[in-house]
DNA sequence: AACCGCATCAACCGCCACTGG
DNA sequence: ACCAGTGGCGGTTGATGCGGT
């Protein structure tokens, strides 16, 4: 036995909505408003449609201020920031955004703003794919290298730490003052703060696993709680850089551990799986980049095993939490769903 | 001019949480 | 505690428009 539907949808009308039907809901919300159940306004009114067909009209099309496309740079900016941190929470993502509705954020998200940052992130990728594999070579040959030649003493002075990077991109990258200024999206904790605003529960006691701060979590990479982590602000943004330490204003990039080879890697397009942490988005991350080059900041940089972190890492670590995360990787603590993180009612948004 | 493929977006669908009886 | 009704959400679909051939 099936669930009972909303209404008859033997007697509703659908597709698309005529002036006339949007003239009187609108005729009627504003003048009597919804009363409180949506259910049952098509009736009151005579429209033969379905409540929450009703409802759907005049949330994403006939309430007042609602803007339609022409997204900002700033507003790409905010839904991508807010994407990375707690995934396709259409809603809560709205809600920064004055006038536009979830649909229509998801709409831009699926259509365009996602085409658009892999699009940029195809460009390099061939360069990048071309860069991965002279480093296997380079691996290849020192391996051979080591198995046919007996150990030689390493003179004094001189590290054994051999990098595959290029020497200069170990030094510190600077870092544009610009990707401090609009840290506030950035950074994990102000997104915290920004959603307790809301009314979301970020409590100490109910720190979700999607949260980069708690090392309890099954996550091998953790972002100090004073460092702005990668998004995808800076691949929108190709002045800002990946990682900027804001405690000290200092400027030039400070996590050796994480970051140590990444410096190289274009900084305008290649975290957008970085940040994805669904297996969904991992697989496509694999997809674009192969696992060769997932694998690329492991092993032999000459950091090691708990310091270096692969693609591979980073992309199944719970950097933020995405819904489509599986449930196994919060086994034995709390679902995010279930820390009253799900729902945007949680956040007292209505 | 006709056809085709792609992009866009409004609308639908199914699921889940909440609420009140 | 249970259940039905409802609201709200995110994923998906299908109609439409547009550009290219």
């Amino acid at each position: 036995m099936g669930r009972a539907p909303c209404c008859d949808k033997a007697n509703v009308k659908k597709g698309p909505w005529s002036p006339e039907e949007d003239a009187k809901l609108k005729a009627y919300i504003e003048q009597h408003g919804t009363g409180g159940n949506w259910i049952a306004l098509p009736q009151k009114i005579g429209l033969k449609r379905c409540g929450k067909s009703c409802r759907l009209r005049w949330l994403n099309y006939l309430r007042p201020n609602i803007k339609h496309g022409g997204f900002s740079e700033e507003e790409d900016n905010i839904i991508c920031s807010l994407y990375v941190s707690i995934g396709s929470r259409w809603s809560i993502i709205a809600a920064q955004l004055p006038g536009r509705t979830d649909n229509d954020i998801k709409n831009y998200w699926n259509t365009r703003l996602k085409k658009k940052l892999l699009g940029k992130q195809r460009k390099e990728q061939q360069a990048q794919a071309r860069r991965v594999s002279c480093l296997k070579q380079a691996e290849m040959k020192k391996e051979c290298e080591n198995l046919m030649v007996p150990p030689i003493t390493i003179p004094a002075g001189v590290t054994n730490q051999t990098s595959y990077w290029p020497s200069e991109i170990s030094e510190p990258i600077p870092v544009p003052t610009s990707s401090v200024q609009d840290y506030n999206l950035h950074n994990q904790a102000s997104l915290r703060s920004l959603l307790t605003e809301l009314g979301g529960r970020f409590s100490d006691q109910h720190q979700p696993p999607y949260s980069t701060l708690n090392s309890q979590y099954p996550c091998e990479i953790s972002f100090p709680q004073d460092q702005v982590y990668p998004t995808f602000m800076n691949m929108l943004n190709p002045a800002s850089a990946a990682m900027v330490t804001t405690s000290n204003n200092s400027n030039t990039c400070q996590s050796p551990i994480l970051f140590q080879g990444f410096e190289n890697f274009p900084n305008d397009h290649d975290l957008i799986e970085l940040v994805s942490v669904n297996q969904q988005q991992t697989d496509a991350m694999q997809g674009y980049y192969g696992m060769e080059s997932m694998e690329m900041g492991n092993g032999s940089t000459g950091t090691s095993s708990t310091e270096s972190t692969s693609w591979g890492d980073l992309s199944m670590s719970s950097l933020v939490y995405s819904p489509l995360v599986s449930d196994h990787q919060y086994e034995g603590m709390p679902h995010p769903r279930d820390v009253g993180f799900q729902e945007s009612r949680y956040f007292g948004m209505q």
